[in-house]
DNA sequence: GCCAACGTTGGC
DNA sequence: GCCAACGTTGGC
């Protein structure tokens, strides 16, 4: 079992239309190395939703549905990859970027270190602690 | 609105 | 293969 996080604009597509679809694909992921982890996911591994923009906070857990298939360009296999992504649990308070950066569990993850990867892996410890301080 | 950090593109 | 120019993302 391993722990991710991804981000998303809540304005293109947020923790909302995650929850009223209920399973959705989570595609268009178009950078190698977002790319790469998304290969690495597993079913039921557990994803923290982060919306990006004007709110800037971790608002839930997704669980993995579905592991790496081929997202298509223009119907071809480009060699890009989309999972499928089911909502878990919504966080009581959501943990925000804020937290995240003064926290010295958190900071160092990827999300304050490389600001533009859209999907990227959190160690158990600091998942653990971003549960906690959103329970 | 600006800027930093990346990624991509294209000329050489 | 290098690098300048440009585009995009996302925080401030």
């Amino acid at each position: 079992m391993r722990y991710w996080l991804v981000k998303s604009e809540p304005s293109e597509y947020g923790w909302e239309d995650l929850l009223s679809k209920g399973e959705d694909i989570w595609d268009g992921i178009r950078n190698y190395q977002a790319r790469n982890f998304l290969k690495e996911m597993e079913t039921g591994d557990e994803v923290l939703f982060y919306h990006s923009g004007k709110n800037k906070e971790i608002v839930g857990i997704a669980k993995v549905s579905q592991e790496a298939f081929p997202d298509l360009e223009d119907g071809e296999d480009k060699g890009w990859v989309a999972v499928k992504l089911k909502p878990h649990k919504a966080l009581a308070n959501s943990v925000t970027l804020e937290q995240i950066k003064s926290d010295s569990i958190l900071s160092t993850i990827y999300l304050v270190k490389q600001s533009r990867l859209s999907t990227m892996p959190v160690e158990k410890i600091q998942f653990d602690h971003i549960i906690q301080l959103g329970s």
